[in-house]
DNA sequence: TACATTTGCGTAGTCAACTACGTAACAACT
DNA sequence: AGTTGTTACGTAGTTGACTACGCAAATGTA
């Protein structure tokens, strides 16, 4: 590791940089891995295939509130993947204001060999924590954070 | 908190996600605590405050290294916040390459306003945190996924 | 000294999330 | 039945990070 790194000098004051910069590597390694492995699937999809697998077909903003993402972003990662032929549409029959996506015959086809790298994926994770609670501390940050936020918990210490 | 976060239930397979989704909401909370304080500055130019004040005049390059970003991302938070007044720039006598950034008249002269705000974000942090060793855990993050990456991580299984 | 390599910086383009806003469909209430 | 409010979706614009690339200056080497 880097020793000369500033931001860890910061203490809690780092925090949130430091878990930024962790989420955004952690990222940019899962779209290395896809296309190192020649595979034309995104980080992210795997929550969307794993989802509609498990649920069957939803709407745009169910899919949405289930993994608590904004629905344009939504949008906007199942428009890829439709275009990439992994995901159907159609009108709701009962309320034409609705989408309903679901998966393509492509999915359901190809999803064996991805849930193997997904599989791997969690794996190298687990054993990279291994002893370490990950699960239950990424709980209790959300826990702490989603509910009452980081501002609110700033104005409060302002105001003692 | 949410029950139905599907992400949850994918256990490790969903880890980078909530990791992101974290890092994201808190930045966003970041944002909101400034402009609702009135505060003409923006979320992660405290490491750039905390940087300058700490070790003095520094290039683009050595800030980028000292805090772990691309040099591009730094170019763009340190113009900003010398549009803003709170940086001076002046080349290097010696190596007309770098252009050494350093801390403005105003900076020093509200760095005391913006500390107290820093405090108590970092106080609410560690109060959220509280028997936690949430530093412990970000730390061996790092170390685990600077290193070796999560792609690395990831091709080992599938090849065993 | 000339040439090749490295370094520092800047720009351009990409990506993934967000908010804000508009429109159309549905629901609810006189 | 008409008005009013709510919901679902889509688009546009913002943000903050990144990589890729190009240029100019410095450094190393033949």
């Amino acid at each position: 590791m880097d020793n000369n790194d500033f931001v860890k000098e910061l203490g809690y004051l780092g925090f949130t940089m430091r878990l930024k910069r962790i989420s955004d590597a952690m990222m940019h390694e899962g779209r290395r891995l896809y296309s190192e492995l020649d595979v034309d699937i995104e980080p992210n999809w795997y929550v969307i295939f794993k989802l509609l697998k498990s649920r069957g077909a939803m709407s745009v903003t169910e899919i949405a509130e289930s993994i608590m993402m904004a629905h344009p972003s939504v949008i906007t990662i199942t428009n890829k993947m439709m275009n990439a032929g992994y995901l159907v549409s159609e009108k709701d029959k009962d309320d034409s204001r609705k989408r309903v996506l679901d998966l393509s015959e492509r999915s359901t086809r190809m999803l064996p060999e991805y849930e193997k790298i997904w599989e791997a994926g969690e794996k190298g994770i687990e054993r990279a924590l291994e002893g370490l609670n990950g699960l239950d501390f990424i709980s209790t940050l959300e826990e702490k954070f989603f509910n009452k936020g980081f501002k609110e918990r700033t104005v409060e210490q302002l105001n003692n």
